[in-house]
DNA sequence: TTGAAGTATTAGTGGAGTCGAAAAAAATTA
DNA sequence: TAATTTTTTTCGACTCCACTAATACTTCAA
C-alpha cells in the first residue's frame, strides 16, 4: 500500500508526463515544483518508488510510471474527479472549492469505493472542470488498434483463446491489467510500436485487433 | 493542525474515557490496545500531545483531555457518524462494512464539510449503529445485560464496530430501533433467551453486553 | 573542447511514529 | 512491611519524509 506523500508522487509524475506529451520522462525539478519540495526530497523518495516497482528510475535521467504504478495514478485521478463531482452536485460547492478538499477525499480507499459512488452519481463522464471521468463499464473499452496515437491504456481483456498467441502476448508483457503506452502506429506496415513501462513492444495489426484496453487518458 | 495519527488518540482518550464513565484518567495500557500499537509508543505521543495542550499528561497517572482535545476528539466523531450515514443510506453500505471507510473519511477537513454533509443528510440525529450525532446525552439507556427477566425493552445503539460481531447482529435481527423482551436469563451459563416479534433469540453475555436499550413497561 | 550555468544527487540532520528491551514505578499479594 | 507481579517509562534503533549544504553530473556556449 502506497502512503499518501507516494500517492501524490504518483500522481504528479503521472500529471507531468501527460503535460509533456508522454514523450519524456519527468524531471526531478519539475516534481519538486508541482509537489512544493525540494529537488533533493523527490530524489529520496523516487529511489524508494522505485524500489517498490511503481516508477522506472535512473539517476540523472528523469522517471516514468511503470505499468503499476500508472494504474495506481489513473485509478487516484479518477476518485479524484468523482469526489468532485460528488462535493459540487451533491453538498453544493462551488467548483473552485472542490479541488482542495478531493485531494483528501481521492486517498480514501476500500475496494468497491470507487464503483458505488460512481453509481450514485449517475457514472458522469466528466468532473466539474470537464476532465474525463474513465468508468468501469466495458463501454469504455476499445480495442487497441483503435486508439489514437500517444494514449495510455489499460489492458482489460484479451478476445482469443488460441493458446499459441496467449503464449506470444504473457511473453510479451500483454496480460490484463498491465498498462503501457501506444508510441507509434505505422499505417505503412501495420505496426503497432508500445511502451511497456520502459519496455519497447513491436505488434503486428491482428493482435492490436484481439487487445481490449481501457483508455487512462485523453486521447 | 493535529496529524491523523494525533487524532486517532484523541479520538481513543474520548472514546475510553466515556467508557470509563469520565471518572478517571485513561491508562496507556488501554490506549494501546485501543490503537493496536505498544505502550511505549504510546507514552511518547502522549507526551508529544500534552506538549501541544490538548491532553493533560502526567507519569504513571493516565491521561485525560484538556478542553481543545475534547473539542476536537467530539467533532471527529460527529463526522465519523455523518459520513456512516452516507455510506448507508447513500451509497447503499451494509452497516458492518461503513465503520472502517469512516475512520478514514473523517480525517478529511474544510471548514464546511460537517454542517454541508449534515445538511445534505438531512441533519440525522443518529448513525446506522444508534450512536447520537449531536450532543451526547445518553438519555436512559442501559446494557441488555443489566435488564431484569420478563423486561420489555427498544435497541437504541451497539456499542461495537467489529465487522463480524455485527453480521451476526444484523442475521439475529438485533439492530437500532427494533424492540423485544427478555424472557429469560439462565444464569448458571451466561445465555440471554429473547423474543423479538415471534422469533426467540439466545444471546451469550458478551453480546448482551454491546446492546444498549432503553426499558419499555411491561406487557 | 572546455568552462560556466543549470540541474540532480549525496550527505547530514530532524521530527513523527513505530518497535523491543531494560529500567522504574505502582499495585498486589504474602 | 516486604516481596512479587504488573504497568509504565526510558532508551536505542529504525523508516518515512522533509530540510539545507555540499558535491556531482549535464548541457550549452564560447
Amino acid at each position: 500500500m502506497a502512503s499518501i506523500t507516494e500517492q501524490n508522487y504518483l500522481k504528479a509524475i503521472y500529471k507531468l508526463g501527460h503535460m509533456y506529451g508522454n514523450t519524456e520522462a519527468v524531471s526531478t525539478g519539475d516534481l519538486a515544483q508541482e509537489l512544493g519540495t525540494t529537488a533533493a526530497t523527490v530524489t529520496d523518495t523516487l529511489q524508494r518508488l522505485s524500489r517498490k516497482r511503481w516508477v522506472e528510475y535512473a539517476r540523472y535521467k528523469g522517471v516514468v510510471l511503470t505499468g503499476e504504478g500508472l494504474g495506481m495514478a489513473a485509478e487516484l485521478v479518477g476518485l479524484h474527479r468523482l469526489w468532485e463531482v460528488f462535493l459540487v452536485e451533491k453538498l453544493g460547492y462551488a467548483w473552485h472549492e472542490v479541488h482542495a478538499i478531493a485531494e483528501q477525499l481521492e486517498h480514501v480507499y476500500h475496494a468497491e469505493l470507487a464503483e458505488r459512488l460512481g453509481n450514485y452519481l449517475g457514472n458522469p463522464t466528466h468532473d466539474p472542470h470537464g476532465d474525463p471521468i474513465f468508468g468501469k463499464g466495458d463501454e469504455s473499452l476499445c480495442k487497441l488498434s483503435e486508439m489514437e496515437e500517444g494514449s495510455g491504456f489499460l489492458i482489460s481483456r484479451v478476445d482469443d483463446q488460441d493458446p499459441e498467441w496467449l503464449v506470444f502476448a504473457a511473453e510479451q508483457g500483454l496480460l490484463p491489467g498491465v498498462s503501457g503506452r501506444l508510441m507509434r502506429l505505422r499505417p505503412i506496415d501495420g505496426v503497432f510500436e508500445l511502451l511497456l513501462g520502459r519496455k519497447q513492444v513491436f505488434l503486428g495489426t491482428n493482435s492490436a485487433d484481439k487487445l481490449m484496453v481501457k483508455a487512462l487518458d485523453r486521447a
